[in-house]
Parts: C-alpha cells; sequence; structure tokens
DNA sequence: TATACATACTTTCCGATTAAACAATTGCCA
DNA sequence: TGGCAATTGTTTAATCGGAAAGTATGTATA
C-alpha cells in the first residue's frame, strides 16, 4: 500500500526546497516570484501577461495582481499591444532594473553558497532532470 | 550584472515544478500540504505541531489552521500530550487513512508516468542532491 | 456582414497565508 | 522556592491567492 516515505517523493523535496527559498527572499523584501517577473522581464521585455503567466507558472489572476502591486512602485509597466488591443506588454523599469540589480547580487551569493556542494556537472544534470521533470508534470 | 538566464537558477526550475504538482493536486479534490500532513502523520503518528511545521517546511499559524480544517473533515486528530502540555500531538484518524489511500493510488500513477523518464539511479540522485540543496538551504 | 466562438486580461468573492501579538506551560538558576 | 526566559501552540489583523465570472477585442463561419 504505498509504503514509500514522505522524504522519497519527490514532489515533497521539491515542496520543502521552494518553501525555503520563498522565504528568503521575503526575508530580503523582494518576492520570490516579484523577482522571477523582473527576471523575466529583464531578458525579455514585451512579453504580454499570458505568455508571463506560462513562463513562470502563475496563474493569471494572481499576475494580474502581481502586476497591480509593481506597477504602482514603478518596477514594470504595461504597455498596451497596438496590433492587438486585448494584449498588455510588460517592461521593466530602470527602478526596477535596479532593484532586480540589488537582489541578483544576493541572489549570487546563496547560489554560490548552495552550489558550492556540487560540482559543476552535477549542477548541470541536476537542472537538466529538472526541466525534464517539469515538461513531464506540465 | 548576473546574465544568467532565469530557466538556470534552480530556484526557478524548482518553483515551476512545485506549482504544477500543487494544481494537480487541488485537481483531485486534496491539496499538496493535506497530503503531505497525512503521510508525515502515517509514517510516525504523534508527532507534535512544531516538528510537522519544521519536516512540512509550514509556518505554525499555518499549520494550524490547517489542521483546524482537517480536524473539521475528521481526517487527523489532536492529543494533548500528558507531560507536557505545551504539547499537541497529532494523529490520523480512520477515514484519513482511508482518504490516504485513495490519494496515494493517484500520486502512484503520476509519478509512474513522471519519474519513468529517469533511471533508478538517476532518480535517487536526483532526490539525494535535492536533499543536500535543502540541508544547504534551511 | 452578422452571429457565434475564441482569446487576453481583469475583477470579484471567498478562503488561505503571513507576521505579529498573545496565552499557557515548562525549565533554569539565583 | 520565586521569578524570568524559553518553548509550544493559537489567535488576530491585514494581505495574498485561486476559481469563476466578466469585459473587451479578435477570428471564423455561414
Amino acid at each position: 500500500m504505498q509504503r514509500r516515505p514522505l522524504n522519497e517523493h519527490l514532489s515533497h523535496l521539491l515542496a520543502q526546497a521552494n518553501r525555503h527559498i520563498s522565504r528568503q527572499f521575503s526575508a530580503e523584501g523582494v518576492s520570490f516570484d516579484q523577482w522571477r517577473l523582473m527576471m523575466a522581464l529583464s531578458e525579455e521585455g514585451g512579453s504580454t501577461m499570458g505568455k508571463l503567466a506560462d513562463e513562470l507558472a502563475i496563474n493569471h489572476p494572481t499576475l494580474t495582481k502581481l502586476v497591480d502591486r509593481m506597477v504602482e512602485e514603478a518596477l514594470v509597466y504595461r504597455v498596451p499591444d497596438p496590433e492587438d488591443r486585448r494584449k498588455v506588454r510588460m517592461f521593466l523599469s530602470d527602478k526596477g532594473a535596479a532593484l532586480l540589480e540589488i537582489q541578483n547580487s544576493r541572489v549570487q551569493l546563496h547560489e554560490a553558497r548552495v552550489e558550492g556542494s556540487f560540482g559543476n556537472e552535477d549542477l548541470q544534470k541536476l537542472r537538466r532532470m529538472l526541466e525534464t521533470f517539469i515538461k513531464q508534470i506540465s
């Protein structure tokens, strides 16, 4: 009857890891999702809400409200698409880019510490396996 | 400057995986945290709230309310510790155990599908790496 | 072209989560 | 022993998140 302990379930390990990471972010003033959104926009400005929701695995209404808050703080801004007026294109503001830089330096510290326990090969393997995992469950 | 793309950050991959898993659970009527709590109690009845909060990486107040709801559904129950009256010991009810069985058969299906893409060795390696990761960030 | 359907995003409503304060109990040590 | 700090768990107030419905725009079909 499925005697596999919780600690051997990938899903549980993923949950634990994720909770700890989220907490570290909030302790630093920028939420995990805020950071991921700013990162996404920093890589590719002009993404639509729908694309961002998919990429970040955030529900559409949740993303709308996350963006609302970040617009109030002037970290990101909306631009209606001229060709398809249903679409909203998102961009990172200068203020957002500056905040992202600051946060990224913190992230880098954490990651250096954590990823130091793995070799570069293992780290890449871990990433690839997670990517495969995500594709499977999406 | 941190030009590393979001998709190469472990934290982001973990977040994506975790969101997808949580959604699959809610679609099945049992929340991910409910399942993890029942699993924990099924393995070791009599855990205290504090221990469970640590194991599951759930905040104490959040756990209290999760338990409140599950007590109302008679899935788990509280027993005050006779030796230390600050402590509350949690147990899985028969009804909870039955529900857990049902949910576990669903979980098994998903996991078979997903974990099939990895070899057994890789799977174990993935688990071990995640465990190391969790220890590092806790 | 007019109607129906699809897409993109937002709003609403309700329930869940969080941080901070609180209450109860225990342990330590002068 | 008496008093103070630590531990354990709950409550409160405010914010956040998710499901479902709503709005606006675009596309296809008859």
